[in-house]
DNA sequence: TAGATTGTTAATCGATTAACAATC
DNA sequence: TAGATTGTTAATCGATTAACAATC
């Protein structure tokens, strides 16, 4: 695998391809072609081929394309999906309980492990996923093996935790706060705020820039 | 503005330096160089300079630097914040709830509506926020004038949800729901997928590329 | 003035796309 | 076999960065 051009973009991407063929396969079929794939996320089948020969995986049969059954096992190897990926959720309000109980995860291989909260008395509707006190962090992340957390707390509190979730061992930050975080030497933030991207969007619709995004 | 250039990265950022800007003026601060915004955001000087550039932006003044207030007011026209940006949010459940009290969000020009959903019983926590049933949603926009809308459904509702926000006569639309909407000639869609971003951050930790995301 | 910073142009870098040999 | 599709290489495209003239 050619790891210098493997970035987010292409990642999201695989993960994309991997629910396409999840889709197909319940629809049934069993052989797919770069050009289905391609359409079906709104890629060119040049960049599905150049995707997936990027991560290693060249299971494709020159005229049959590729089988769905054995193309899944790769991507879903390459993704990690093999194992379960653990997660988790610092900040329990009502942000962070929406992703608690987001339907939108896939059941397997990922999991919400704990919620954490200053005020931990408050408890997840979810009630299969225990909310503990900010300073058990340390404990449950080293017990548990978690290396990932999601973010949602209010910005005032934002740069305070992530210092807390670095120190806690986790390698990884989805970051909801509005506030950009950087990612340090050994953990990596990926920042979703929602104001900007709306932000984005009135100024796009504002000029009609009605090209598809990026 | 060179506008062939303009794309929701170079948005995003815009959108970076103005609220850098804003603090920095909280703070006192009066002047301020493209170096100093590149630090705040992380990107380079000269990146800021292309990017005000490109906007049309050049209000900087040669050893000077630019005025904080000038610069602010500029990048306010810029992204439309003269006016109110009025969104509605399609889809009240947890997430839904969670983005109608999102604090994120700044006070001055941006205002959510209405909320709209199946079961319109339901009450947002804010009550500020009227919650209509999907089939109002038609009457609202055009009273309103909204243009855009967050999308928080469930993926099963979210291909016939879109057909009725575009009916609606919604252009821009910020969807949740875990399942890639194509932006269309009149509707432009701005996919944010959480188990997408999530998966993509197992990766990126698994293998270890602590480098910055783009 | 001398030093420093902008705005813009040219150079670089990286990602996407087109093209095509290999081959099923 | 002939036609079609992969995997990869070369060409293109676009975005970032470096460099520098203009100038405060």
């Amino acid at each position: 695998m050619d790891a210098k051009n493997v970035n987010r973009t292409s990642l999201k991407r695989l993960s994309n391809y991997k629910n396409v063929l999840y889709k197909l396969k319940a629809l049934g079929f069993v052989k797919v072609f770069s050009d289905n794939l391609g359409d079906a996320i709104g890629v060119s089948a040049a960049q599905v081929r150049s995707d997936l020969s990027k991560f290693g995986i060249t299971s494709g049969n020159k005229k049959g394309g590729y089988s769905i059954d054995e193309l899944l096992d790769n991507v879903k190897e390459t993704l990690g999906k093999d194992e379960i990926q653990k997660v988790i959720v610092v900040g329990c309000g009502k942000m962070g309980n929406a992703i608690m109980n987001y339907s939108g995860f896939p059941v397997e291989g990922m999991r919400i492990v704990a919620g954490f909260d200053t005020n931990p008395t408050m408890v997840s509707s979810n009630e299969r996923i225990p909310i503990y006190c900010l300073d058990e962090m340390e404990r449950i992340v080293s017990e548990e093996k978690v290396r990932v957390a999601i973010m949602t707390v209010p910005e005032s509190a934002a740069a305070q935790v992530f210092d807390l979730v670095q120190r806690a061992g986790i390698k990884g930050v989805l970051n909801f706060a509005p506030l950009q975080l950087r990612s340090t030497e050994t953990c990596l933030v990926n920042n979703i705020n929602i104001a900007l991207e709306l932000e984005s969007m009135f100024y796009m619709v504002k000029y009609s820039l009605t090209r598809p995004l990026s």
